[in-house]
DNA sequence: ATCCCTGCAAACTGTTTGCAAGGCC
DNA sequence: GGCCTTGCAAACAGTTTGCAGGGAT
């Protein structure tokens, strides 16, 4: 039986309408026990390659816009030219490799936690993100 | 006198020519005890600004990345449509107002030291940046 | 005189948008 | 049927590049 019915639910829920192209994109960012990060380029050649038929560009990146909005995923703040999303919206932190441009999750132990002591009056703090830049040791 | 000649010596020991263009550029980065951030098109106006002549934005962009690669200028990771540098190239970390879309400098002292644990075979920590985001307190 | 730099416009890249045709309720 | 979604192409924004003319050495 296809977990599709899963993510039926999970769009219905969502005020998203399930359609296949939408099921699909559960279906390759949800139906893993690891989660993952990717560039809407990726993500676009993992669907194509697991259903050998072409999406939409455009319907990716919607559908990927309402998620991120739903709190489905996160995006990750990084100097590159293209936006990169994590399928772990849990709140950690990342290596950044320069070179092979990937990420790796930081667990929370493996950051110690971090104190911010200074503060900016009528604001407050909605994230705090680490990115750790790493290159070939040499 | 001006001190543009500080810039003038800058710049050739950089092995760059100083032009005009070249030495406006610096006066607008660096002639100030406060360092500040901004984006190309920032600068672009604050140099039309203060020169009341036009500058082609290509000259910008190729003087900022050849500071950029000489080490006078920081660009910072947020995920933003447009690149935002730094010229305080000291190692810390920002605040980033996403209402206003500015960056307010976090002192080392406002952080405390940040210790990662994990280490990745064959790579070494390059940078760690927090970028801590912040919202009105509403 | 040589070589680098500037300025303009065209090219490019990632992303967003408008709209007609199609699919879900 | 009505409304939302898809897919395509065009639009868009920030950035980069090619090249002819101008400036620094």
């Amino acid at each position: 039986m296809p977990a599709s019915i899963k993510y039926i639910e999970k769009l219905r829920k969502s005020g998203l309408r399930p359609t296949k192209q939408r099921i699909k994109i559960c279906e390759v960012l949800f139906n893993t026990e690891k989660t993952f990060h990717f560039t809407i380029n990726d993500l676009t050649k993992m669907i194509e390659l697991q259903s050998s038929k072409k999406i939409s560009l455009a319907t990716v990146y919607n559908t990927i816009r309402a998620f991120q909005k739903k709190g489905y995923l996160k995006e990750i703040a990084i100097n590159s030219s293209q936006t990169y999303f994590d399928t772990n919206i849990s709140s950690h932190h990342h290596f950044f490799d320069e070179k092979e441009k990937k990420l790796i999750d930081l667990e929370n132990d493996d950051v110690e936690s971090i104190k911010i002591k200074k503060t900016i009056p009528g604001k407050k703090i909605k994230s705090v993100e680490v990115l750790v830049k790493i290159d070939t040791n040499k």
